[in-house]
DNA sequence: AGTATCTCCTGCGTGC
DNA sequence: TGCACGCAGGAGATAC
């Protein structure tokens, strides 16, 4: 399930692969994805040249010229390089290929059909999906006083309210349950009665989650796999996600389970507050 | 404005 | 082996 480390780690993997080259055309097998992908979009890109891959939140940015195709992978969605001369057989939700002029392809994989391809004329910043966002978990304006202030009066699960695209993007369901866990905060309590000084632990915490899930190259949960095709390691270093009953790395008191805002949700009762 | 609920979809695990 | 079923979940849409 991609979350922003798996994005950025598909950035990573498709970047060097695609930027600079020309799109000889794009093919589409399956044009219903969470948006149908605009009939018009085979003719516009053919023969336009990709200039870089970007990434806002977990949405990918592909520039091309006057604007940028957004890619977002929804919970099963995944990007593939294939190098000039190699041979993938087609697989079943291999949706949409891009083909550059020097054989390689890009090729979009996504069984949910959760994900969106999209076109924005310049600025991106000017589309709906893209400009209601918060700021980057990784940036310098992500910071306490942020979530301080914004959360303010705010009822709403501390969890439920740093999943929140408006509020901070990025922080999906897996890394919220490890942010919460390593910042010591009950994932129930609501936004509005943290202090400033948890905030602080809790954004220290976000970020180090987040960077250290890249380096490792994303969670693999089931079937994520990087541009490349091999799997992230991040699985392994899990310290709640996925791990109710199971003793707490910290205390050995059992992991409990609750749902919030329909989201899975782990923590240990005796190290969160 | 904030909050809760619904929705899209397929693959996988479970129980019979 | 096969079927029915429940569940997972990003995030916009909708209703209050």
């Amino acid at each position: 399930m991609p979350e922003l480390p798996e994005v950025e780690t598909t950035r990573r993997g498709i970047e060097p692969h695609i930027a600079r080259k020309r799109i000889t055309k794009m093919v589409v097998r399956e044009r219903r994805l969470r948006w149908p992908i605009p009939k018009a979009l085979e003719a516009q890109l053919a023969g336009q040249t990709v200039d870089s891959v970007e990434r806002r939140g977990k949405y990918l940015l592909l520039r091309i010229n006057t604007g940028s195709l957004i890619v977002h992978l929804g919970m099963s969605g995944s990007l593939r390089v294939l190098e000039p001369g190699t041979q993938q057989p087609l697989k079943k939700h291999d949706h949409v290929e891009l083909v550059f002029d020097d054989d390689t392809v890009l090729r979009y994989h996504d069984p949910r059909r959760f994900g969106c391809i999209l076109w924005q004329e310049d600025p991106v910043s000017g589309h709906p999906l893209i400009e209601s966002l918060g700021p980057e978990p990784l940036s310098a304006d992500f910071n306490a006083r942020l979530l301080f202030a914004r959360s303010r009066g705010r009822k709403a699960p501390i969890k439920t309210f740093i999943m929140d695209s408006k509020v901070v993007v990025g922080v999906g369901n897996i890394y919220a349950n490890e942010a919460l866990f390593f910042a010591g905060i009950n994932p129930q309590r609501a936004a509005g009665k943290v202090s400033l000084a948890r905030y602080e632990k809790l954004v220290e915490c976000i970020k180090r989650v987040l960077a250290r899930a890249i380096e490792v190259g994303g969670t693999t949960l089931r079937d994520f796999t990087g541009s490349d095709g091999k799997p992230g390691y991040f699985a392994q270093s899990l310290q709640v996600y996925g791990r109710a009953e199971q003793p707490c790395n910290h205390c050995k008191a059992p992991l409990k389970e609750i749902r919030l805002g329909q989201r899975s949700t782990v923590y240990c009762t005796r190290c969160q507050r």
